[in-house]
DNA sequence: GAAACGATTGGAAGCGCTTCCATGATTTGT
DNA sequence: ACAAATCATGGAAGCGCTTCCAATCGTTTC
């Protein structure tokens, strides 16, 4: 037993000889290793648990998609939840998930309740957190800055020429990338003069971009641009735009986040802002699997970047 | 301790004291239930296996959803793998899923390499098979007919006076949902007459939609109506007739199939068919649920159906 | 009031591995 | 050639639970 366990484990210490025949036994018996067993005995399970608001999103299932990858490639298994933008089902699915013994665990976001915070430092398994950036982890923050690209995504409707712009975000304290979304976009107005900025909410769907497009050319004769706190947004607001005849972007610049697969193909296509997910999720796993080997020297904040891609929604 | 397992587990043979104070103990001392152990002695994981091609797509994405919801809410949890659509990667993934000893499993389709399909069988396990129907399931299939919708969908171009129709699918042997959507096309198109049925292949992307308008525009005067196998191709499709100024549905009528939540809002709206994705997800972890809770008289193929929507984009 | 019974409870075995330890085999140094 | 060190191997303990069994206790029945 001991044997079979070290040649399994790929030790050192078994002779080439007894490693052939351990092998060989294996394979004529259709041996297949428990792994619910080994987790036990070792005290290490492999699985790592992923935790993200809603899995249907491809923002988020594509972090997970990176992660299952490179998992994959060591042996290692993904658990994941969806906590549908509630604290309470979070901390509900994190506890659930701490019961399994993970390995680490992957949360998104960098704004948690305190007892999601205190559940997590107190887990003892590295904890990642994902999808934005934060100068006070729980324990490593993997992510880009939304306060930054929003920044930059702003600064460009300006430099354009726009003064008058509406930023059109989520219901209040939706989530935190949203909310950097949105500091970012009052940061720079307020550093500028001679500048309109606005704020409306509506719902994060294509109809809510809509919405927002109607309600804005209903209470305003001129808007000069509209930035979406996201592409879903965004697109939405854009065909609005096409079914009322309004001239993006000679009438109305349009900007989005995310850089759906839609917004390069859409008419006119869309300005975003470009994040790798699939990268920002295999960073993440592979952040995790260099831990679980031993190595501590790793930076517990990482930025994976951004990228503001200029389309024709913008372009005079 | 086996006072304390019972207590955990809801036996009834516990008296309403000793439970009281086992909880009160268990508070106290912030125990948490290691599940690794509890799944070694009981030989029950709690864990189900789920594999999609892709986790960064909608369509599997939100079947995961739905199986994540209902299994969460019975103390289970979901390990996920992407397969990437390949035979290889996906028997790579169940071997390791295998190992974990999950209660169930769930994969993507209902056409499998020999290797995979042996391999489940033995598992010992059950097995559901989704987003597809058969006859002749590995042992539970919950989806839909991918046939019938597409004699549906057919039929309405059809219906619409439509006599030259051009189905738009995937690479080869990309998938048996597609292959199946093809075959309805060509199975309805077999039993009409003066009808004309033509079939093009192109990358399962907004760009590969659009390409196929293209070559399609280009290639005879004279098309009436395109039926693309999937709501992505038919998206790519429908920009690529914005941007050249084709009529929709005027001078082409345009299909898709999936129902993505762009097909309701693009200009012109998309027909196209609709799953309840997510129910599938659910419904397919209810019949987990159910089945190891121990009822064996479950249906083995069960059918959640679709729905044709009829918009815009075939509405004269 | 004694026998019989059912409801509770504690204890031990065991789930299938890993890992430590002791033993024996082999190699190395001198 | 011999002692010391190194390596390979089998065996046993133990990971933290569940579950079975036997023991205990309070009740009921006649």
């Amino acid at each position: 037993m001991g044997t079979v366990s070290r040649v399994l484990n790929g030790s050192v210490n078994v002779s080439a000889d007894t490693r052939q025949k351990v092998t060989a036994a294996i394979a004529e018996l259709g041996y297949v290793p428990n792994l619910v067993a080994r987790s036990l005995a070792a005290n290490r399970t492999g699985l790592i648990a992923a935790i993200i608001p809603a899995i249907g999103y491809t923002q988020h299932s594509e972090v997970i998609q990176g992660m299952a990858d490179v998992l994959h490639a060591h042996g290692m298994n993904l658990m994941i939840g969806a906590s549908g933008y509630s604290d309470e089902v979070e901390l509900q699915i994190i506890d659930a998930f701490l019961a399994r013994r993970p390995d680490a665990i992957y949360v998104t976001g960098v704004r948690h309740s305190e007892a999601i915070r205190s559940t997590l430092e107190r887990s003892g398994i590295p904890v990642i957190e994902g999808s934005n950036l934060t100068n006070n982890p729980i324990d490593t923050v993997v992510g880009y800055s939304n306060f930054d690209a929003s920044v930059e995504l702003t600064r460009l409707l300006i430099d354009r020429g726009h003064r008058r712009i509406w930023h059109v975000t989520g219901a209040k304290d939706f989530n935190d990338r949203i909310d950097d979304r949105l500091a970012g976009f009052h940061w720079l107005a307020s550093t500028c003069n001679g500048f309109e900025a606005d704020v409306i909410r509506c719902e994060n769907s294509f109809e809510g971009g809509a919405e927002a497009v109607r309600q804005t050319l209903a209470s305003v004769d001129k808007v000069e641009a509209m930035c979406f706190a996201t592409d879903v947004m965004a697109v939405g607001g854009l065909l609005e735009c096409q079914r009322r005849g309004v001239d993006v972007p000679g009438r109305l610049a349009i900007t989005g986040f995310d850089d759906l697969t839609i917004a390069a193909s859409i008419n006119p296509s869309l300005t975003t802002v470009k994040v790798d997910r699939v990268g920002l999720g295999r960073k993440a796993a592979e952040i995790i699997v260099d831990r679980l080997q031993g190595n501590n020297q790793l930076p517990h904040i990482v930025d994976v970047g951004f990228e503001i891609i200029e389309r024709q929604s913008t372009r005079q």
